[in-house]
DNA sequence: CAAAAAAAGTTTGAGCTTGAAATATAATTT
DNA sequence: AAATTATATTTCAAGCTCAAACTTTTTTTG
């Protein structure tokens, strides 16, 4: 517990302090790229495909507070991007039979479709963005993160 | 060019989408701790965190624009955190000799010192979210993650 | 030197984000 | 049945973020 002598936990210390400054760098700039992109060709954001990409997945729909529990953010915060996703014509919010508090988020067919481009597009540039790894890296990187990052899952049953 | 053809290509682009999915998720819940941690210990926020860091970093302080540029967000945004920063007495605007419209960003006595204790605590944090990765691992990601960052870097001459 | 171009910052408007408080409904207890 | 507790969502205030427009100052150029 002192820093000054156990060199060798402060060195571990060092280490990944300066991993998280460079994870971070490479993220937000991952992100700023994709965000350009979206602004660019498709006049959206990144939290709008987040919506999308969630709701692509669960065919199903989602409620709200699931919706917010997949996509890791606050609550209120999904209200207003579901609400400007919703005017847009791209989801709906649907009734939940047996619960008038609930409400079911889904994709719309035209939500489907202008998705589907996106997703595609998407693709292409984390593609691009992510080149100077390799497919082995890649998958290496995922899978150690995937270790770190499975601690407590949420599952929008 | 072809998808559905070239199998090997597609597979690549799949592994670095799920690196970037996996990767950004372990950056937002390390985001998300960073947060919690600094408004429970420190009332304070991430981006002044970042500010108050670039600035520890730079004695001689930083035109708003370096600042901005150092830190890979907007002009205008920076504008408001030192703001902030400022009313709080962390940080000073100091103006530039010969250039009327630029100012220098300084931390002041006090703004250093607040730093210091963040800094300390913000190392121990990152060091027990990233416990499960080891030194070596955290090194060989510091590396990979840096060639590739470094493409375009931001130097505040 | 005067006009044009470039640079440094701020302001603005819209959207995103959070945590907390408010609202409404549902399930459980008493 | 009434009161309590739990759940689902929205609303709110404050702050963060961006891009674009704007002001002021400096530099370049005809």
């Amino acid at each position: 517990m002192d820093g000054s002598v156990d060199g060798a936990a402060d060195m571990a210390a060092k280490q990944r302090l300066r991993m998280w400054l460079r994870m971070l760098k490479s993220t937000r700039r991952v992100e700023s790229a994709l965000r350009d992109r979206l602004r660019r060709d498709f006049s959206s954001t990144l939290p709008r495909f987040d919506v999308l990409a969630a709701l692509d997945r669960f065919e199903d729909g989602l409620k709200m507070s699931a919706l917010s529990g997949v996509l890791r953010v606050s609550n209120g915060n999904v209200t207003g991007i579901v609400d400007r996703l919703a005017e847009e014509g791209l989801v709906v919010r649907v009734q939940v039979p047996g619960d008038r508090r609930a409400s079911l988020v889904r994709l719309t067919q035209k939500g489907k479709e202008v998705f589907a481009k996106q997703a595609l597009a998407h693709e292409t540039w984390i593609n691009e963005l992510l080149e100077d790894f390799t497919p082995e890296e890649a998958r290496m990187f995922s899978d150690r993160f995937d270790a770190v990052t499975h601690k407590d899952e949420e599952d929008p049953a």
